[in-house]
DNA sequence: CGGGATCCCTGCGGATACTG
DNA sequence: CAGTATCCGCAGGGATCCCG
């Protein structure tokens, strides 16, 4: 998602003038030439945060602290982005509660849910193949060193 | 993965010098707080191309043109790179056959089998749910406009 | 053919400051 | 509290050239 098709930001200096804080229509019409469905999902999940949210809002709902709180290594701005792009997907339902200290609450839609059994999927092979993982890659950096072939 | 926890790359202008043409040991020993575990499984199967390898190598193995030809929207340095990454967490097997023109085949190992079938759980959700997914923008994107509360 | 090495641009995402 | 708005570093990744 979200290729240099026809983005067309205005270039200045060394930033770009769409700058981005809040993105709010930035998927683009598949310009891909596979398979591209498999690339929306990674790109839905697997946003760096998405995974975490999903998995906090397993079965109760939760505020925009908490989140913050519980996942802890992200950024207010990177869980709004988040929770935007996963509301507008329809994955997550956003409640604002109109009173004096504002109070806004996330849950998983039906098909939040649904999303939820694949991620604990995938959670659930990483817990299982991480050792194996782990070794694989030790056994890999004791390369045996390519050898120049002098001679 | 790849947190700016003590990479400590040269900054020299606008670029940095370890350019990282090819990265050889680009894991950090976990410097997140949460449950990393899930992030590292969307860094391996979400590194953008991993999937379609991945999902290419389902059954048959191939040759790296094989694989540049039928993900097709891939640069031979990300599939190189795709590759080697997979290998080192074996998850695929790399096998050089001596010959005049080089031939390079890639399959997948067993744990990389155990790693399809979570991703073929990927493929399969999004294949149901992105008609849902779809409506779901639409119905965000047709958004009340906040109304400026005039008055 | 199968990459390795370089160069460079882009956008992801962190830090910070400000609002209702 | 729950955001919005800005600024900007930096790593991901494409394009290109070259080599065994």
């Amino acid at each position: 998602m979200s290729l240099p098709t026809d983005t067309a930001d205005v270039y200045v200096g060394n930033s770009t003038f769409s700058d981005l804080s809040l993105p709010d229509i930035p998927d683009q019409p598949v310009p891909m030439t596979t398979n591209c469905k498999a690339r929306e999902v990674v790109g839905r999940i697997g946003s760096k945060w998405a995974i975490y949210v999903i998995s906090s809002l397993d079965e109760h709902t939760m505020r925009f602290g908490d989140l913050k709180k519980t996942i802890d290594g992200i950024s207010q701005r990177m869980l709004t982005v988040t929770l935007r792009s996963l509301e507008r997907d329809g994955l997550i339902r956003r409640t604002v509660y109109p009173v004096v200290p504002p109070r806004v609450e996330y849950a998983l839609t039906p098909l939040g849910r649904t999303l939820l059994e694949v991620v604990s999927t995938m959670v659930h092979w990483t817990d299982e193949h991480m050792a194996e993982i782990g070794a694989a890659q030790s056994a890999y950096d004791s390369r045996p060193e390519p050898e120049p072939i002098e001679q």
